[in-house]
DNA sequence: GCGCGGTTTTGACCGTGGTCAAACCCCGGC
DNA sequence: GCCGGGGTTTGACCACGGTCAAAACCGCGC
């Protein structure tokens, strides 16, 4: 039923998208693929700037990153602002959304971006028939909890600097589960997102990137970073928990 | 089928603890009940200071809290420990280990406390039947999420002052929910505990209580807590965005 | 090429909250 | 009752990182 040209298809939508980067142990059929698949949606890609769905609309999808980026923050009644995370392909984003039917949280394109819809009331009949699916999306959703709760641990008591080094070396492990160079970075983000994300000041964040070039750790140009002494980057993130 | 004596009966059990505390709309029928309370195992009562659940410890099973209370926390490779949050009774704790198969806190009682416990391997048969029950532990996740980005918000730029101020608040919101009053709080953990969990040091937040009883906002004896002006208190808390 | 605006870098100063240390208090055990 | 010890409070000092300000840099449009 299923070709491998139908597979090689399957593979450049948002049904693969899923699959693959929820990190999922392959426990979906090909049928159920194409079930995924066909409640998956394309958008019009967003421009930098533009907002996929803003803090308190109602909830109605979940959608994952295909190409692109996206920050998540969460805007205060004072206008201050705190970054909660940075998706990249493959992410999903939306699931706050559920608890109380509305979206908890901005989520804002950092670049030209494409993301695919997941409507949900269609995802739930879908699951409903695919305990698999239903599964692997329970394990997603587990995987950003403790994704939170990695960076809370950074936010807690950690120096300023290791909180930079481990964001970068956050970024470079995901860099390379991307099948991207993990040692030469373009972040997407501005200096002032970074500080924020890592709750520091942004002048901070470019004192420490000087700080880490100057040790040799790193070598910075503006959106470009590039790792050359990934053993020093480690050091400087100590003890690290890395529960992902 | 299900008199009303047994309506009561399973009110004191874990299925009802569960429908109640996961703040579920009621989309679960009495018979849905049953199904799931014949899933749930009471527990030996843990002692203080008891874990329910190590760190790395292969995941098996969710747990829902029946009576008292626990922290869980994470501990790096120096020893350096990070509490990740307090649990009071109808909270489901154990979500996290969902992702990798292993519990990625600690989960430790901070009194007398029992819970009971939702074997994954059951509760997953048990939900393949139950869609209505499948949305609620979906939602009941993702409600788990959104704490942890409230959380992360606090912890990011907010003053220690502020971030004490709205965790009584927040305490006094869940003992509302509990039916307990909710401006005679009795904290079940140490001041220590308190202040890893804000991110500050605990003379901080030993200080802070000070000022806040000498403010007038609360009367303080250690670990008996009294509102007494709930409205300085909510503007000690600023434009505090609780998303929950 | 030139000039403008936004971002990033660098510098000087300062304040919040951390650290170290001692006193205190409350509760339990003997 | 008395003593002991953990938890808590209070005090003095100090450092990390924040704030304010200005300069430098870079990309972009005209």
């Amino acid at each position: 039923m299923t070709s491998d040209l139908d597979l090689d298809e399957l593979r450049r939508n948002c049904g693969y998208c899923a699959i693959h980067d929820f990190r999922l142990p392959a426990g979906l059929s090909a049928g159920d693929l194409q079930t995924l698949n066909a409640t998956a949606r394309d958008m019009l890609p967003l421009d930098r700037g533009q907002t996929l769905f803003p803090q308190g609309r109602q909830f109605g999808a979940l959608y994952v990153v295909r190409a692109g980026s996206l920050k998540t923050f969460v805007e205060g009644s004072e206008g201050d602002v705190q970054i909660l995370g940075f998706h990249l392909p493959g992410d999903i984003m939306g699931i706050g959304g559920l608890i109380n039917e509305h979206y908890p949280c901005t989520a804002q394109a950092l670049e030209r971006t494409s993301v695919c819809e997941l409507r949900y009331a269609q995802l739930q009949e879908v699951i409903a028939n695919l305990p698999a699916l239903n599964h692997q999306l329970m394990r997603v959703i587990s995987g950003a909890l403790v994704d939170e709760q990695s960076h809370l641990v950074l936010m807690g008591k950690q120096q300023a600097q290791r909180r930079l080094a481990v964001f970068i070396r956050r970024m470079s492990d995901r860099y390379a589960r991307l099948s991207r160079d993990p040692l030469a970075l373009i972040l997407p983000m501005s200096r002032e997102d970074i500080a924020n994300y890592l709750g520091l000041a942004l002048e901070t964040v470019s004192r420490l990137f000087g700080k880490m070039e100057s040790a040799g750790v790193l070598s910075v140009n503006r959106k470009s970073v590039q790792i050359l002494r990934r053993d020093l980057l480690d050091e400087l993130c100590g003890g690290d928990i890395d529960m992902a």
